[in-house]
DNA sequence: CTGCAGATGCAACCGAATTGCAGAAGCAAC
DNA sequence: GTTGCTTCTGCAATTCGGTTGCATCTGCAG
C-alpha cells in the first residue's frame, strides 16, 4: 500500500506531524499541481480559508523538511514549491523547466540528469537542472 | 586583437558607455575572480573605495545588460555574478558549482551541458545546471 | 475529558534589491 | 581649456519575499 492510499491527514500523521486544516489544504494543493508554486500562488489559491501568511511559509518548510516537497528557487529569487515524488529515491537530481512567457515552472520528473565530470577535488551531492524557453501553450502563439 | 588587449576603460566605452571608476573597478574584480561573486562580495572587496552600494547594483545591471558578466541566482536567494567569457558564442548554456562548506559557487565552464529532450511542444532558450557539494579546498578536510 | 507538545496568528523585523531625484562628472564639440 | 549635454552617482526611501518572537489555540494521546 502506498502513500497515495492514505488520505492527507493520515500521511501528515504517519509523518510523526499533526494533521492541522492548513497542512492538509496546501498538500492537496501541491498534490494536484502540475507545477511548482510559490508562497504567493498558494496564498491566493487559498484565500478564504483564512491561513495566515506565516503559516502557509511553516507548512512549505514542514514538507521540504520530511521530503515531501522541494524547493526551489527561481530567476527572479523567489521560492516554487513542488511535490516531491512519493517514491522518490535519490532526489539530489531535478530538472525543472521554466516558461518565459507564462512565468510558470514545470517539474520535468522524467528528463534525466546526469552528474557531469567535476574538477579534481569536488564532489557533488546534488545537481538541479533548470531550464528557460516556452512552454507548449506558450509557445504555439509566438 | 581580442578585448583582452584592451585597457577596461577601453572595454567600457567601446560598449557606448562612459568609463567611470566604478565600472572599472567592478570590472576588474571580476575578470580576476574564478568565481561567482554576490553584491555583498563585491561591496567588501571594493570597501574603502567609497561606491555606493546602489551603484554597484547599477554597474552590475549594466554588465549583465551588455553581456560582459552574467547573473545566477544561488539557493540562498541572492544573485552571484561572474564575467562571461569574452569569445562567448553561446552563453544559454552554463554551470556552476557550490559549495555546501564554504559558500562560494565556481563557474565550471568546461563542463558541457547537453540541451535536454522536452515534453512536446517546449522549446528550451538557455539551460542552466547547478551542482551542490564540496569543493577542491573543503573537500580535503571532511 | 484533560494536559500539553506542537501549531497558529499577529506584529515586528531582516536583508537583498529597486526606485526617484537632485547633484556630479564623463566626454564630445568647440 | 571651456562649455554643455547626457549619463552616472549618491542618498534616502521603498518594495518584496521571507523570518522570528511570543502569546494563544488546538490536535490528539492518555
Amino acid at each position: 500500500m502506498s502513500a497515495d492510499d492514505l488520505t492527507p491527514a493520515d500521511r501528515i500523521r504517519a509523518l510523526g506531524a499533526r494533521a492541522t486544516p492548513a497542512r492538509v489544504a496546501v498538500m492537496r494543493l501541491l498534490d494536484a499541481a502540475e507545477r511548482a508554486l510559490t508562497h504567493h500562488d498558494i496564498e491566493l489559491a487559498l484565500e478564504g480559508s483564512g491561513f495566515d501568511r506565516v503559516t502557509l511559509y511553516r507548512v512549505l518548510d514542514w514538507m521540504v523538511e520530511s521530503g515531501i516537497a522541494h524547493r526551489v528557487t527561481d530567476a527572479q529569487r523567489v521560492f516554487r514549491f513542488s511535490k516531491a515524488a512519493t517514491d522518490a529515491p535519490a532526489h539530489d537530481r531535478h530538472a525543472h523547466f521554466r516558461c518565459e512567457d507564462c512565468g510558470k515552472v514545470f517539474c520535468l520528473d522524467d528528463v534525466p540528469v546526469t552528474r557531469p565530470a567535476l574538477p579534481k577535488g569536488f564532489s557533488s551531492s546534488a545537481v538541479e537542472l533548470s531550464i528557460t524557453g516556452h512552454c507548449g501553450h506558450c509557445g504555439k502563439h509566438s
